[in-house]
RNA sequence: GUGGGUGUAGCUCAGUUGGCAGAGCGACGGACUGUGGCUCCGUAGGUCGAGGGUUCGAGCCCCUUCGCCCACCCCA
């Protein structure tokens, strides 16, 4: 049996599961604010819902998604009648998270007409086919949020703010990020600026890398962002898309515009700024790192999708979103020092003095944790020498032992591991003088503020406590 | 898909013109009875990524192969 994983692929272990479900929770408490939802969607749909969502002509679909196959699908394809394949076993692992939930918003009508905008978000694994490198893994984690139904450019501010508050949230400093911002136009202009461009492309071809005359048919916008320096400065001289808009997406543009100058936030316009996915129009957006982060510097970034649900095959319905990676989140973290979370060390750690007593000590465990203290103890046969040793190394505040001769006194021995002060206590009062030892105040009140006496049961006033 | 780098103990890495496999940290045990950190002493741990070749002899040279990292590309 292999024992390496596939390549590209991470295993979340320790502190690593601990910051993935720290980020999910940071992300619903930001989120939910805003009056977004969780939305968990299929990690597989059929692969006609990428195709058609994310377009034929980007990269993510024409060489990045993972196929999958049921026993069926794969009998005919490995027996070379894959053009037998039905549209329904033709699967595929989801590369990003637009796709699939605007396919279930339109399954399952999540925005009827009349009805609010549905505001959705979610957090999971997303799948693409690439060479790893740093920032970037085939199975990786995205935290996105989808608003589907609103068309007031108020709510392109508001999911901007929202991913801004985020990676606030994470303490990742404003100033270590950037927030790009653009708009590409919707039907009535981009085609028309398309064709500029493509054209332009075409009228300087000599001066221009082999990928961007490509590009002038396939996707001429993608030709702005070309690495190579000089098509970087023949591309200058191209369009703007800020001179191509229609009146209407000029409007929607300032507009978005000006509610981000009102509540203070910082962006960068950038007309090169054009996402690699066919289902975005008007504002797009992307936040990137400023360093840390080496070649993939964008933590995150999104756009409006207004043509999305009708391409999927759903009504008329705008929508807009954003997603971000976890990884890269991570790395942003860490390289600007933000608090990223550690294990939590136990309260008390119960040393066996004695086999003889081995039952009690068990029972002792149990009943500490039933208290609802974090504790450890020795299931290695270890000596008492070594379980202090082990304590010390789960940074054990206090230490409980018992043996004969705490058994003989009737109780426990509890060890203050800071200060070395020791002193036997009851068996049944072993909570509450642990809990003093730590500095837990015992209080029969919630410490709300209702001034409620209750023992272990819900509090009366709905406080939560 | 294309390029560059790298693989030796649990971790970070040394290893000379080819000559017995090493260090630091960590782990484990001990320093008089049932008590951690500091110090001292000791012990364990390696198919030198894998396969083949050259050689009296290969961690080192040659061939093949696999993994990982970084970059291009693409994207979050």
């Amino acid at each position: 049996m292999p024992t390496n994983k596939p390549k590209g692929t991470e295993d979340l272990i320790g502190n690593d599961a601990l910051t993935w479900a720290y980020m999910r929770d940071v992300a619903e408490q930001v989120f939910t604010p805003y009056g977004y939802a969780p939305i968990e969607v299929p990690m597989f749909e059929q692969a006609d819902v990428f195709v058609h969502g994310i377009g034929t002509s980007t990269d993510v679909v024409r060489k990045e998604m993972f196929t999958v196959l049921s026993p069926d699908g794969y009998a005919k394809v490995s027996q070379g009648r894959a053009a037998e394949l039905k549209a329904d076993q033709r699967l595929a692992l989801r590369p990003e998270g637009t796709a699939g939930t605007v396919r279930a918003a339109i399954e399952h009508n999540l925005v009827p007409q009349g009805a609010a905008p549905a505001k959705l978000w979610y957090a999971g694994s997303m799948f693409r086919a690439e060479r790893p490198q740093k920032g970037r893994l085939r199975e990786f984690h995205q935290i996105g949020v989808e608003c589907l139904g609103a068309s007031d450019p108020a709510a392109d501010a508001e999911v901007i703010i929202m991913f801004m508050r985020f990676v606030e949230a994470l303490g990742i400093d404003a100033a270590s990020v950037r927030l790009l911002l653009n708009s590409m136009g919707d039907d009535a202009c981009r085609p028309a600026y398309r064709d500029a461009v493509s054209a332009y492309i075409n009228a300087h071809a000599d001066e221009l890398c082999e990928e961007c005359r490509r590009r002038a048919d396939t996707n001429p916008l993608r030709a702005f962002d070309c690495k190579n320096e000089h098509c970087h400065e023949v591309m200058e001289g191209a369009p703007k898309i800020s001179d191509a808009l229609c009146p209407e997406c000029r409007e929607h543009y300032q507009a978005v515009k000006a509610y981000l100058d009102a509540q203070g936030i910082a962006y960068i316009e950038d007309p090169r700024l054009v996402r690699g996915l066919d289902y975005y129009t008007r504002t797009v957006f992307e936040v990137q790192v400023i360093d840390g982060l080496g070649s993939q510097n964008a933590i995150g970034g999104g756009g409006r999708y207004d043509k999305l649900f009708e391409t999927a095959g759903g009504k008329p319905t705008c929508g807009l979103g954003f997603a971000a990676g976890f990884e890269r989140l991570v790395l942003a973290m860490q390289a600007c020092g933000a608090p990223l979370p550690q294990a939590i060390c136990p309260d008390v750690y119960v040393a066996l003095a004695d086999p003889s007593c081995a039952s009690q000590a068990f029972a002792l465990v149990q009943q500490l944790r039933d208290c609802g203290f974090i504790v450890e103890a020795d299931r290695q046969g270890r000596s008492l020498k070594s379980q202090f040793k082990q304590a010390d190394k789960f940074q054990a505040p206090v230490v409980a032992v018992i043996g004969p001769d705490e058994l003989a006194a009737g109780g426990v021995k509890l060890r203050d591991m800071g200060t070395h002060d020791e002193r036997v206590v009851a068996l049944d009062q072993a909570a509450a003088e642990l809990a003093g030892l730590l500095g837990l105040e015992e209080s029969d009140e919630c410490g709300c503020g209702c001034g409620h006496e209750h023992d272990g049961q819900p509090c009366e006033c709905g406080c939560d406590r």
